[in-house]
DNA sequence: GCTCATCGTTCAATATGTAGAATAGTATTC
DNA sequence: GAATACTATTCTACATATTGAACGATGAGC
């Protein structure tokens, strides 16, 4: 559903093609965010213009998709936020790792934020919280990334089950600042799954230490890979001498919340 | 697409009905917040099981719904936040409106909305400022109201070129905590349509003044109905006295954003 | 002012998503 | 523990959503 053969499959595979196409104009009007015309949009999916066109009109029906009858683009509307705004006031995750996050970054001065993790796909953050006294780092409550960079990545990779073998190829997708090798990268997967805790040196962004622990929702049997994460952020060397300090409270609050969303 | 024959009539029209089922599925998710089985959604929206499951699926793939393997149960999924936080992001209402409802928020000491307007159907919140000072109201961004419900209704009726004779039927089916004689109310919408601004004293919700002023987006010409409001709400008796001086303020708040937004 | 290019839109044939019954699975009841 | 009453799911004929070409509108370039 992602990276290069994309919307294609997802059309073919599913007995609702319909969703899938809404889907997809939806997440490029998003990322777009200035409004597109129809061509435009049926263009860059591969989409039929008039397949296109019907789906535009049913988003609009229902207010996902705002149409400007003068200029004929089409754009996001805000019906996306009713959605939302549902989603937010429900979510179990959220609500007991926002005061977790909220901790662990005024406690060490950066950054946090709780993704959930959708397979070996991508991940979403869902919550953040800022310390304030540094910078605003340009993540935002939504965001997607892509599921094994950074140090959200190897708590996967460590965590989910896989043979590391298997992942290779998507690991030579990623982009990063300053890619690591291949042989140096197994070797921080090995050392999160002793540890509960990843960390990406400047690597994904670089100047930028990223800190990840895992978290399972429903128990932690069966071997599935963890549902969500804990990650803080912090800017250039700022939190290297607190790093074995940091590394460990956010493991430890990982694992609490862990038994939390067990029950 | 609201109302009394919801579905069906979006999905009998569309060229995508597909679409209207999935944004009526994520919708009633929304709603219940807990998690459903396949038949519970079927049922309550009218659709075949098998139709309904597939559709399912479809959001499933597509991050915007979340499927309990062991209860078979769904449930929204992260995925509506991504689009949320892209539209966010873009609009041009909410970016220049929100400085403008903390202003009047602070200044008055109460709550301010922005809304955008869908024709008589409905209106959402996209934007809010609390006082902080007096309760939370529990109003939430992306929540939906009814368009002719409270001060916004009055607004929405005032300007949106309808025939007052042809509201009477949606203006019946509202529901008030104390809901206005069809003639006083007329009376009340010409008021709003002479200083452009609606106050409703207490019919909606009872102790609770709510004022509005309409937003135009793109210029005035055409006869168009108002696309936004600003709205203000207070509790109990307390913006009383300075009512006049709240209205004014919010028209003239509403008037200058609309000739920002005309550019 | 005309041409050309590109846009949004409509239309009819057909590939295909959908409806409804049949199946298989699971909890609940007696 | 068998039977009941639900579930979720698969399957297939048919209605229909999708396609791709034709249409009309719009604007750029000369």
């Amino acid at each position: 559903m992602s990276q290069i053969a994309p919307l294609e499959d997802a059309v073919r595979a599913s007995k609702a093609p319909a969703i899938a196409r809404a889907a997809a104009v939806l997440r490029l009007l998003g990322k777009r965010g200035t409004p597109m015309g129809v061509q435009a949009i049926a263009r860059e999916l591969n989409l039929v213009p008039s397949t296109c066109l019907y789906a535009l009109r049913a988003l609009v029906a229902e207010d996902l998709v705002a149409f400007d009858a003068d200029t004929k683009r089409y754009a996001l509307d805000a019906g996306v936020l009713t959605l939302a705004r549902a989603w937010l006031r429900r979510d179990q995750f959220n609500d007991l790792a926002q005061p977790i996050l909220d901790r662990v970054a005024r406690e060490f001065g950066l950054t946090t934020l709780g993704v959930q993790i959708f397979g070996l796909d991508h991940i979403i953050v869902t919550a953040m919280s800022q310390s304030g006294q540094n910078f605003q780092l340009s993540t935002q409550v939504g965001s997607r990334f892509p599921a094994l960079v950074s140090a959200t990545g190897r708590c996967i990779a460590a965590f989910g089950g896989y043979e590391l073998a298997d992942l290779k190829p998507r690991f030579e997708t990623l982009r990063w600042d300053e890619a690591p090798f291949w042989d140096d990268w197994c070797a921080q997967v090995a050392e999160a799954r002793a540890n509960e805790v990843a960390v990406d040196a400047g690597h994904y962004i670089s100047g930028v230490t990223v800190v990840a622990a895992p978290v399972w929702k429903s128990g932690r049997e069966a071997g599935r890979g963890p549902s969500h994460a804990l990650v803080a952020i912090g800017i250039g060397g700022a939190p290297r001498s607190e790093l074995p300090r940091l590394k460990e409270a956010l493991a430890a609050a990982a694992r609490s919340l862990s038994e939390q969303l067990a029950g």
